[in-house]
DNA sequence: AGCGGTCAAGTTGAT
DNA sequence: ATCAACTTGACCGCT
C-alpha cells in the first residue's frame, strides 16, 4: 500500500546565497600574475578547496530545504580557461583531495536528488563572426563539460548569441558551430531564449535539428515576444527535452512598463508565474531573483502552501 | 574594519 | 561615446 507520491515542480537556486553563509571565491588575473609559480599553485589550491567545500555545503543546504536544483558558478575553478594561465587539477598540491571532493559532491547531489547545471557567462558566443571568439567559446564549453562530467550535471545552458545586423545569417553560423561540437558538449548543451535577440520561435528549429533542448525563460519571452503564446512556447520547449525539462522564472525589478524591465527583482511575484506550469510535470524551474535561496523558498511556499 | 577602484573575455540598447 | 545589463559582486590595496 504505497502512498501516492505527489509530484511537484522542482525549484532551482542560481549560484549564490543571500543569508546562508556559503560563498565562492575567485581571483583576478592581474593580481595572480604577480605571484611566483609556487604561490600561484598554493593560491589556486586554496581557492578550489574552498569552492568545492562550499559546493558540498550548497548541495546539502538545497537538499534540506526542498530546493532540488542548483546552478553552479562557472568560476568554480578560477582562471581555468584564461588563455595565459594554463593549469590542471593534477598540478595542484591537493589534487587527490580535490578529485575526491568532486566525487563527494556528485554522490551527495544524487542522494539528495539535487539536479546540477551550469550557465556559462556572456562571453560564450557560438555565432560570433569572429573565429577567435567562437574558438574560445568552445574551450569554455569543454571546461564546463569537464566539470559537468565530474559532478553529474546534465545542463550547460547558453543563449543564441548576437545578431550582427543579420539574424538569419547569425542563426546559420549558430547551426554550423553546433554541428561541429563534440558529444561531450552537445549531450548537455541547451539553448535559452533571451530578452534582446532570440525568441523561442527563432531557436526551436535549431533545437529540433540538433536535439538540443530549449530552456524556456518566460520573463525573456515577455520582453521579446514572437508569434507564440506563453502556453504554446512552454509546450514546444517542453517537447524538446529528452530528460526533465528546465524553465526559468523571474520578476522585473521596476515593473513591466519600465525600459529596464529585464532587471531582476529580489523575489518572484506570484502573478508572474505561469500557473499552467503546475500541470507540466516533471519540470525544473530555476528562480532568477536577487534574494536567492529566500526567493526560492518563498515561491515554493506560495505555489504549494 | 571599511571603502573605493578594479577586474579576461561579447553584444546590445539606453543614456 | 559611455555604460549598465547579463546567471552573479568579489577582491585587493589603501586608509
Amino acid at each position: 500500500m504505497g502512498m501516492l507520491k505527489t509530484q511537484k515542480i522542482r525549484f532551482g537556486l542560481c549560484c549564490l546565497f543571500l543569508e546562508e553563509d556559503i560563498k565562492f571565491k575567485t581571483t583576478t588575473f592581474k593580481y595572480f600574475s604577480k605571484l611566483d609559480a609556487q604561490e600561484k599553485l598554493e593560491k589556486l589550491d586554496m581557492l578550489i578547496l574552498h569552492n568545492i567545500n562550499s559546493l558540498l555545503k550548497a548541495i546539502e543546504f538545497c537538499g534540506e530545504n526542498h530546493i532540488y536544483s542548483f546552478r553552479i558558478t562557472s568560476t568554480l575553478l578560477p582562471l581555468y580557461t584564461h588563455p595565459e594561465c594554463k593549469y590542471s587539477i593534477e598540478d595542484l598540491p591537493s589534487s587527490a583531495r580535490i578529485f575526491s571532493l568532486f566525487e563527494k559532491c556528485r554522490k551527495k547531489a544524487q542522494k539528495n536528488n539535487v539536479r546540477l547545471g551550469f550557465h556559462p557567462d556572456q562571453f560564450v558566443v557560438l555565432n560570433s563572426p569572429r573565429e577567435d571568439v567562437v574558438e574560445k567559446s568552445i574551450k569554455d564549453l569543454l571546461y564546463h563539460a569537464f566539470l559537468a562530467e565530474l559532478l553529474g550535471a546534465d545542463v550547460i545552458n547558453i543563449h543564441g548569441g548576437g545578431m550582427y545586423g543579420d539574424k538569419l545569417e547569425a542563426l546559420k553560423r549558430l547551426r554550423k558551430t553546433i554541428s561541429k561540437l563534440p558529444s561531450k558538449i552537445t549531450s548537455r548543451l541547451t539553448l535559452e531564449n533571451d530578452d534582446k535577440c532570440y525568441t523561442p520561435s527563432d531557436l526551436l528549429p535549431v533545437c529540433e535539428e540538433f536535439s538540443i533542448p530549449l530552456v524556456y525563460d518566460v520573463h525573456h519571452h515577455r520582453c521579446l515576444k514572437d508569434n507564440l503564446t506563453e502556453e504554446e512556447a512552454s509546450e514546444k520547449a517542453y517537447e524538446t527535452w529528452n530528460r526533465e525539462p528546465l524553465f526559468h522564472i523571474s520578476s522585473p525589478k521596476e515593473g513591466w512598463e519600465d525600459s529596464k524591465r529585464s532587471r531582476h527583482h529580489d523575489y518572484i511575484d506570484l502573478e508572474d508565474f505561469p500557473s499552467f506550469w503546475k500541470a507540466m510535470l516533471p519540470l525544473t524551474v530555476e528562480v532568477e531573483a536577487k534574494a536567492k535561496e529566500r526567493a526560492v523558498i518563498q515561491l515554493c511556499n506560495e505555489i504549494y502552501p
